[in-house]
DNA sequence: CAGAATCCTTCACGATACTG
DNA sequence: CAGTATCGTGAAGGATTCTG
């Protein structure tokens, strides 16, 4: 019996633990970094241009919490004038397929979602 | 040649358009909710004793979010005083396979994640 | 029991200006 | 080029109070 219960109990631990890792993968801005940086390395204002919306603060906090969690690489590739390489670790490599598997899992599912949506929406001004 | 060129840049386009959707679901405290409501059906005030930290206004607002997403569905099951059951969807719970890789990679590379964190916080006091 | 409404604090984020 | 520093704003979230 009290297996159902105990999976119950340390899921809901496990989701609290991990959430905090997953936060800092998973927020608004680091699935971009980190997409453009599984094609192929980049250099600090190749990333600004290939996400526009990013502002230059956003890019280094995410860029170094990227670093701080092993995920990225940061490269001091020349000097004068600083040149700065990101590029995506071993470590990194491996949190793509889960979070391919979660874009995927978005893209199949839009249409059922948007549908869900203006049901939802719809049946408010009534 | 563009075939990587413009595979990197639809997915960043991906990436910006299901970023608010999953967004929405894995947010603060969806993934604890969720993961209780793939559990069993569960009442409003079960759920707050279930996720002792969560606000009644988050979980409401989560709850809420949830449910126009078509995740989980909101069952009204008696009056007087008035009664409330929660259940994932069909919809939800297609969700669970790519969350619970996306759980089960945080498990397995948290060594290696915290070994990364503590090389990076040193290196930075000296 | 299941919320809605209100107040208040914190904080993420953008914009701007400056630097080695 | 690749940042750091500072300021201002909006939105998220908690605590509290009230209600059908």
């Amino acid at each position: 019996m009290s297996d159902t219960v105990h999976n119950a109990e340390s899921d809901l631990l496990a989701v609290a633990a991990h959430r905090e890792l997953l936060g800092q993968i998973l927020d608004k801005w680091s699935l971009s970094v980190l997409t453009r940086l599984c094609e192929a390395p980049c250099r600090f204002n190749e990333l600004r241009r290939a996400i526009p919306d990013i502002s230059q603060k956003s890019l280094t906090g995410t860029l170094r919490r990227l670093e701080r969690n092993g995920i990225v690489e940061r490269r001091i590739i020349g000097t004068r004038p600083i040149a700065v390489e990101y590029r995506i670790t071993p470590l990194g490599k491996t949190v793509r397929e889960p979070i391919d598997a979660l874009l995927l899992w978005a893209s199949t599912h839009l249409p059922r979602i948007e549908q869900a949506r203006s049901r939802f929406d719809d049946t408010l001004d009534e």
